[in-house]
Parts: C-alpha cells; structure tokens; sequence
DNA sequence: ACTGTACCACTACACATGAAGTGGTGCCAA
DNA sequence: TTGGCACCACTTCATGTGTAGTGGTACAGT
C-alpha cells in the first residue's frame, strides 16, 4: 500500500470528479487513474479496494464541500438579511461547483447498497450539519434548529434541482426562492 | 420490436426497480430480463437500445408514482392543516414505495449525461408539478404559487435525506418537520 | 377443416469492452 | 545496498450488446 499524501489526496480528487462524470459505477480504478492523469494501475496501488476507494471518496468529498462553508458569519449583520445573504451564498458557491455536489448524490444512491459507505456518510452529514449549527447559533444570528433544519432540506431540494434538471427552476429564479424562503422560515427580528 | 404491451409495461417495471437497486449504470438488458423473470433477451427485442429502455422507464416511473398524488383535495379542508394534511399523506406515501423515487434520483443523474433523458424528466417533472398546482388552485387551498414551489422543495429534500441517509433525520422527525414547514410557508388564514 | 402468415417467446452466438490482479523493472534515497 | 515507489506488460475474467435463428401458436382467408 502506498503511502504519498499528496498523490493519495490527487487520486482522491480525481475520484470525485469521476463519480460526477460517470456515477457511483463508473468509478473503477482505471477511471480513476485516467482522471488523474497517472499510469494504470496506480490507483490499485493506494486502495485495498473499490469499496475503501469508496469510502475515502466519500470521506474527502465533504472536507473538500464544507470547509468554506463559513466563510460568512462574521460581517454579516445578526438579521434576516444576514441569513439570506449566507443562504445565497452558499447556493451560489456549492451550484458553482457542481461536481463535488453530484459525487454527493451519487455517494448517497450509492450507500443504499454499501452499509459501511452510508455510516460514513452519515457521520459526515451529521458532523457539518451540526458545525454549521453551532457557528450560527455562536454568531447569535436569527432562527432556531428547526428553522434551520427547514432552511437545509428546502435549499439541499433546490441545490439538487438546479444541478439536475436545471431547466425547470431557471437560474434566475434562485436567489428570489431563497429570499422567500428564508423570509418565510426565519422569524422577522 | 416486440409489441405486446403488458409484457412491455411489466419490462419497465422491472427496469425501475432495476435503477433503485442497482443504479442507472446496472440498468442492462439482462438485468432487466432477470429482474422480470423473463428469458434472457427479452428486453433487448423490446426495447432498441438501452438509451431507449431508459428513457421509456423514466417516462414511466413518474406516471406510476404521480397519478394516486390527488386523493386527497377532496374532503380536506382549505385550511392550512389541510395543506399539511395533504403534503403529510404525499410524504408517507412517497416515502412508503422507495423504489420509484430512488429510480427517478438514479434517472436525474444519469440525465446529467443524457441530453434526451433530461429532456423527457424536465417534462415530466414540470408537468405533474403544473398539474399539482392547478388542482392545488381550484381546490382553493391557501398558498401562492410561490409558497408551493417552496413546499416542493423542502419536501424532496426531506425525502431524499429519509430515503439516502435514513439516520441523519430520523422517522418521528418527519412529521414534525413538515407541519412546522407548512406553518411556516403557507400563510395564516 | 386446411393452410399460410404474422407475431412472439425463447435460444444461441459473435463480437466487443473493460476491468482486476500480478509480477517485474528501473529509479531514487536513506 | 536495500527498501519503497512509480511505471508497465500481460493474463485472466466477467459482462453486455446486437442480431440471427428456431419453434410454437393464433388467426384469417379459402
């Protein structure tokens, strides 16, 4: 097993833009190792197998979302707009990085079948949801869990939207639905 | 091309829970034919091409989850609990026939790839959820149509997050959830 | 009642694709 | 010089598509 960070963190990337590209199935080591712009074979050489490359897939796809997820909180105003405005942000940021989002999806279509895959997930999910939680309440911005659990599923159903099917909800018609949705969800101050 | 249509409709059938369990990259002839319990080869001379055979499930799958949407309007009230009533009843009903939605999340992805495929889901999706809105209307329910396309939203991602991830949001949760959404969003009569 | 035709279920095969795994070679650095 | 790594060649295997072909059956024309 090989052990180079850097080219493991390369072929791992290079794993997530397959997943968007060719779905959960398509990701096979040579897939991958074509991506990656490496010799066949290589990818082989630093997983054990599909399911661990699977997994770290899975594992790295979320560092990679998230991290900049906060990038917010601290100038913006502790009201409604302040919410909106990180709202359409993050839809802004995760709809203009499409396949990090898709290799999501596909993940969790494909931990409908791989128990060890969707604990990873899980985990995964649950921790940023929980950051992301935490960050809002300590910036004493407006809305409670529920609220914000609302505000994930209604923006998560949108993201999933636009990046499918992005002829049914047009481009412009995004920031006026979070608009409203937040107007709607988060309680005026 | 054979023609006898139960044996088509029941090939399609067998094509949807091909997708949810496998994935649109598993949806093959044979695995198909199997799924059915039909010799091998069947589905090959039903169907032209496997672009074909996924189009024509992705035509069906919508309407075999989409025509029992409308059994309530009726004897329900044109109050805000009728709305969560209803969006409660599509919910558990959605969720309770897991197959047909996972097939049309493995359908959105592949559409991504798939021009043509695209082109018949945004129809379809455009379509039963033009159609919902009109009976919505003409019921006299509350909620603009904004406030629906909101609803939508919300509750596909909750229904992919129950269906994906069935540990983040747990089952007592769902309810909950959709009564605060629809409080929220549809306006106090 | 007989025969021919058309359709269909089922079978078999030819061809192609694509992937996994293994073993080996050369290189570089400790 | 030894160990770890990148790279490559080759074998083996599994799976799927498309199409051709076979036998059976229902139906219609005569």
């Amino acid at each position: 097993m090989r052990q180079n960070p850097e080219r493991r963190a390369a072929l791992l990337d290079a794993a997530i833009e397959v997943l968007a590209a060719q779905g959960a199935r398509g990701l096979t080591f040579r897939a991958v190792d074509q991506q990656a712009g490496v010799p066949v074979g290589t990818a082989s050489n630093y997983f054990a197998s599909r399911d661990a490359l699977l997994v770290q897939a899975g594992e790295r796809v979320f560092t990679k979302l998230d991290p900049n997820a906060a990038p917010a909180p601290a100038d913006l105003p502790r009201t409604r707009e302040g919410v909106d405005r990180a709202m359409r942000a993050m839809v802004e940021r995760i709809t203009a990085y499409p396949s990090g989002y898709l290799a999501v999806l596909e993940l969790r279509l494909e931990s409908t079948r791989r128990p060890q895959l969707r604990e990873v997930l899980t985990g995964q999910v649950r921790g940023h949801f929980q950051k992301d939680l935490d960050l809002h309440r300590e910036a004493g911005m407006p809305g409670d869990e529920q609220a914000m659990t609302l505000l994930y599923l209604a923006l998560a159903g949108l993201i999933v939207e636009r990046l499918t099917l992005p002829g049914f909800i047009g481009p412009d018609a995004v920031d006026p639905l979070v608009t409203a949705l937040v107007d709607r969800i988060v309680p005026a101050e």
